[in-house]
DNA sequence: AGTATGACCTGATGGC
DNA sequence: TGCCATCAGGTCATAC
């Protein structure tokens, strides 16, 4: 479910309701989601902030790191009561925060380092410069849209985002990085910056279960210009919206505005 | 290095 | 109503 400007809402709100809050109580349903760890208890645990990492919400404790993934199905929620896809609640004093998750895609992780799979992650699709995203794409020999999914290339990319990115900067998906021009690749990070920013503006896309720590949807889907959008005409060239499927991943584009 | 496939999960939807 | 296949904002692991 969550990509970046969806994880960037949901931390947004969370921030200021968790800074400096101290954890009174945990709880935790056995689940996928722990993939057989349980974190510790953290009770007496301060949070001195919370902040994205790609698609992680990370709170930093005062004594360790709490990495949460949303997968697919996850979601944050403040003050509701536990069901059936409740995986685990942090009980502060006055609210509580619950992690539910449908289909377990999602991750929570513990460590007193930023746990190794959060840290090995690349940069930031709204901080790594534009030199440093052409000179590493270039070194790629893979479809730019393989490459922007790759969490290690960049992280927090999603299926929605890329697909609406590579439209805007007239771009195939199956483009070969190495393949494509200086000025092509500053048009894709142009783009994405663009497209994230207006995206976390809107508070992001709900398709069909994301909603952030009020239970609110996003509005960004009505912004798609490919994403689920299969038949319908391009709004640039009224040319019909192709889907594909590339790389296992439901693939939207229009043939005529985003040539190889 | 890259790609392809299946696995991991649950629920919604559409065809018959 | 029921049954079956297909699909879904995401990673993983394994095998060519």
């Amino acid at each position: 479910m969550p990509e970046l400007p969806e994880v960037e809402t949901i931390v947004r709100a969370l921030a200021p309701r968790l800074r400096g809050q101290r954890i009174i109580g945990t709880r935790y349903w056995p689940s996928r989601v722990f993939r057989g760890e349980f974190p510790p208890d953290l009770s007496g645990a301060r949070v001195l902030q919370v902040r994205r990492y790609g698609k992680f919400v990370v709170a930093d404790m005062d004594r360790g790191f709490l990495g949460i993934h949303l997968g697919m199905t996850g979601k944050l929620l403040f003050d509701v009561a536990p069901q059936k896809h409740t995986r685990a609640v942090w009980d502060f004093a006055g609210l509580s925060l619950t992690l539910e998750d449908i289909r377990q895609f999602g991750r929570v992780l513990w460590g007193d380092e930023l746990p190794e799979p959060i840290a090995v992650l690349g940069p930031d699709p709204l901080e790594v410069s534009r030199e440093e995203f052409v000179s590493r794409a270039k070194q790629h020999r893979m479809p730019i849209k393989a490459l922007l999914l790759n969490q290690h290339f960049l992280r927090g990319m999603g299926n929605i985002y890329t697909d609406e990115l590579l439209f805007r900067a007239h771009l195939h998906p199956g483009c070969r990085t190495d393949e494509l021009s200086k000025a092509a690749l500053e048009r894709a990070w142009i783009e994405m910056r663009v497209l994230l920013e207006e995206a976390i503006g809107r508070g992001g896309s709900s398709i069909s279960d994301y909603v952030n720590t009020a239970g609110e949807k996003g509005t960004f889907q009505l912004e798609h210009r490919v994403y689920a959008r299969e038949g319908e005409p391009c709004i640039v060239c009224g040319s019909p919206i192709q889907k594909i499927v590339l790389l296992q991943r439901g693939t939207h584009f229009c043939a005529q505005c985003q040539r190889r």
